[in-house]
DNA sequence: AAATTTATTTAGATTAAACTAAAAAAATCG
DNA sequence: CGATTTTTTTAGTTTAATCTAAATAAATTT
């Protein structure tokens, strides 16, 4: 049984690995987990008795089979609880994480399972991100710049490019937000922008600019 | 912030001081926490240090506001839980406590909140406990032996006295199980056994032994 | 390629929560 | 009441997870 430390160390690896490169270092590790590389090593060296990683003094770390088998666990367990959030209880999208950080370490295989039932076998997140299955199986569903969508298609804002301040008020201010249904109502083919509606409630004209850096799904 | 294991000993010092005596021993909390009394003797000093109980060497411990909000609070979630995975999980009375006792210590104000009204504010869990208010206000629901049921009234079984293996096996013949439902269908003087309806569903005859020895609520 | 910088590891401490064994206080019993 | 038993505390370890400072290995730069 791995601890709640342990289990963050190979989620952080695992996502480093499949992001980055597969050998992730040290300090890489200790970044995102906000510790120091010494504390680091320390973990690295524990998880590879345990035979969850490949290591070899300062030449970094690479995920074991098991090892990915336990993040892509731990990895499930977040998204679902993501999904419970935001789909029963209401959450919004920035308001999921530091809790579903908490929840994804609770063990019980049974639980998991029927919350999978109760959300109706769920395959992605409220981020559009993909939900692995019991045996860690999972598809990732393309994002692809609003700007990129066909006239009279429609999906959902996963994510956006530019995360400045100025473009997510102005995202609020039109009633944009992780999260709201768009639909391309016209492409204005004189300066490439874009009529959409939100939600199905109000439609607005949105720049080229804006619409290259509103990332879509579905 | 407290952390699990102060949670728990709070809990428990607060269970222990409402079913027992208002102090609380050292060995009594060691005995339930599956602990030693050294151990407990250093938790007790940390909590007396916060605040959270009243201690004085040797004389064990009592509960102090401060520390019964707290513990009041994780009794809350634990039970919201409970609620949770019977009535939306599908979960059995006999499976549920190993995971609420790990989902209680989930820190998010919010999630509880939001949980609660999911739930639609219940004011038990599925054994008849209460659940605290927000203020940690609660009233205790009577539990009756089954025995002391009019003609024809019907409550929840939420407990039974004698939790020997074959009362256990018999009554599981007879389909009556935690949380079924029970009315009282004629009361037979003669020896004081009574017919029952176990869920809407059968009907049986069981002694004045057994009918003592099933509490109901409601 | 040698010197310097950067990354990683080692050594030694710290904190939380547990433990065992021994000492001390309180309770009980003859 | 004094002796014995029980309970509680103290003292000293252990383990997990972190840290700082120093040492060493690897990478980079001139």
């Amino acid at each position: 049984m791995l601890s709640f430390a342990e289990e963050n160390y190979l989620k952080t690896i695992y996502h480093l690995s499949t992001t980055d490169k597969e050998d992730v270092s040290t300090n890489a590790i200790a970044e995102t987990l906000h510790t120091k590389p010494a504390s680091v090593t320390d973990m690295i060296r524990k998880l590879s008795n345990k035979g969850m990683i490949n290591y070899r003094k300062y030449h970094g770390v690479s995920i074991s089979d098991e090892g990915k088998k336990v993040a892509l666990t731990v990895v499930r367990k977040h998204r679902l609880w993501e999904v419970f959030l935001v789909d029963k209880l209401k959450f919004n999208w920035d308001e999921v994480h530091d809790v579903a950080e908490q929840l994804e370490h609770i063990k019980s295989p049974l639980l998991i399972k029927r919350l999978d039932e109760f959300l109706n076998y769920p395959k992605y997140d409220p981020h559009g991100d993909p939900i692995p299955d019991e045996n860690g199986e999972f598809q990732i569903k393309p994002k692809v710049p609003l700007s990129a969508l066909d006239l009279n298609a429609s999906g959902i804002i996963v994510a956006v490019n530019d995360s400045n301040s100025l473009f997510l008020q102005y995202l609020d201010k039109i009633g944009a937000y992780l999260g709201a249904k768009i639909k391309v109502l016209d492409k204005i083919e004189f300066d490439n922008s874009l009529e959409i509606m939100i939600d199905n409630k109000r439609t607005v004209f949105i720049s080229k600019e804006v619409s290259e850096n509103i990332l879509i799904t579905e």
